[in-house]
DNA sequence: CTTTTAATTAACCAACTGGTCAACTTTGAC
DNA sequence: GTCAAAGTTGACCAGTTGGTTAATTAAAAG
C-alpha cells in the first residue's frame, strides 16, 4: 500500500524530547522537523498542526511508560512496596536523564500541563486525563494496603491525590531547583503522608 | 528630572497577569504592550528585554506577596496556625483569581519556573530563589512548633521542603484540572506531613 | 522661560512562526 | 511491469516574533 516511512515515529520522538528538555512554547515546528530529519511537508502529512503532534507524543509516552508501572504495580507485589519501587524508579529515570541532557527535567506530563492547561483546552484535557490514571496506580496500591493492614487509609482516592501531589510537587522542585538531591526524601514525605514509620 | 510616567507600572502589572493566565511562551511582548497601553518603543526604554521585564514582573509580585506573609507568619500567632492560616489564604486568593479569570491558576511563581527553568537561566535563577525564600516561612514555624512542642521535627529544612512540594503539588494539580476542590485537602496533606491529628 | 532630562511614538527590521501546496519519488500489491 | 497509494520535497505564504531607531513631546528643575 505505497510507500512506507518512519518519519512519523521520529517526529513523537522529537517532540517528546524537545519538550521535556524545554518547554512547549519554546518549541517550534522547524525545531522539531530538524531533530527528526524530516521537512516541514512531511510533517504536515502526517500531523495537521502542532497541538495534534504533542497530543500524539503525549500519547505514546504515556503508553511506554504504563508498561513500566503496570509492572512495578503488579497486585503480586506488596502495596506498599509498588509506591516504594516506583519512587525509586522515578529517581532512577531523572539520574539517567540529567545525565543525557545535563539537567534534571522532571515529569514531563505535569510540566506541560501546568505550561499549558490555561492555553490549549485539548492538550489540558489529555494531559488531565493521563494524569488521572497515574492517580489510579497510587489509589489501587493504597487500597490494597489499607485492606492488608498496612495503613489506615479509609478514603484512597484522596490521600492518592494527596500523595500525587506531593510526588509531582517534588520532581517539579528537581527540575527548577535542577538538582537530583530533592528527591532524597521522596520515600521519606511519602511515609508521612501514608503514615507508616520509616 | 524629566517627564514621568507610570508606563512601567503598568508594564509590570500586565506580564504578571499575562503570565499567570497563560504562558511565558505564549506571552508576546506585543501582547504585554496592549494590555498596558504602551508602545514597544516605550517597553525598550524601559527594559532591555523580555526576560528583564519578567524579572521585574516576578520581583515586584514576590515583594507584595511578602508583605501578606509576614504577617501570616508573625513569630506571635502559633506556629502551626501560621501554616493553616497561609493555606486557607492560598485557597482563598485561588478562588478570587477564578472568579476574576474564570479559571484556577496556581501558584505563578512555580508554574513559570517549571516552563523556563531548562530554558532560560537568568529567570530560573530568581525563580528559585524566590521559591527557596518562601520554604523558609515553613521552614521557621516548624521549626517554631518542634521547639513548642506541637510537633516532632527534628530536620526542620527537610520537612519545610516537603510540605513545599505538597502545597505546590497541590496547585499545580488544581491549574490542570481547573478545579478549586483539589484544594480542599490542602490542610489534611498537610497534617499528615506534620504528624498532626485532625 | 529656558534647559535638561525622560517618555512617547511610529516606522522599521530580519528572523521566525505555524501552515500550505503542487510537483515529484518511492514502494507495496496485483 | 503497472499503477495507485503513500511519502518526500522545497518553495512559498501571511502574520508574528523580539527588538531598534530617530524624531518628537512633555515636564521637572534651575
Amino acid at each position: 500500500m505505497g510507500r512506507t516511512s518512519d518519519a512519523k515515529e521520529r517526529l513523537i520522538e522529537a517532540v517528546i524530547e524537545l519538550i521535556w528538555t524545554g518547554s512547549y512554547g519554546s518549541t517550534s515546528v522547524d525545531q522539531i522537523c530538524e531533530r527528526a530529519g524530516v521537512k516541514k511537508g512531511s510533517f504536515y502529512h502526517f500531523f495537521e498542526s502542532k497541538t495534534e503532534l504533542a497530543l500524539a507524543g503525549i500519547e505514546h509516552g504515556w503508553s511506554e511508560h504504563r508498561k513500566k508501572l503496570d509492572q512495578v504495580f503488579s497486585p503480586v507485589v506488596p502495596p506498599l512496596e509498588r509506591i516504594w519501587q516506583c519512587f525509586r524508579d522515578f529517581t532512577l529515570e531523572q539520574g539517567e536523564l540529567r545525565e543525557k541532557h545535563g539537567r534534571v527535567l522532571g515529569c514531563p506530563i505535569h510540566t506541560l500541563g501546568a505550561e499549558v492547561s490555561t492555553v490549549d483546552e485539548k492538550l489540558r484535557q489529555k494531559l488531565q486525563d493521563i494524569l488521572s490514571q497515574f492517580v489510579c496506580y497510587y489509589e489501587s496500591a493504597i487500597r490494597d494496603a489499607h485492606a492488608q493492614g498496612f495503613i489506615q487509609a479509609p478514603d484512597a482516592p484522596a490521600l492518592a491525590r494527596i500523595l500525587f501531589a506531593y510526588g509531582e510537587g517534588l520532581l517539579a522542585q528537581a527540575r527548577i531547583w535542577n538538582d537530583l538531591s530533592h528527591l532524597n526524601s521522596m520515600e521519606l514525605g511519602a511515609r508521612l503522608i501514608l503514615g507508616v514509620k520509616s
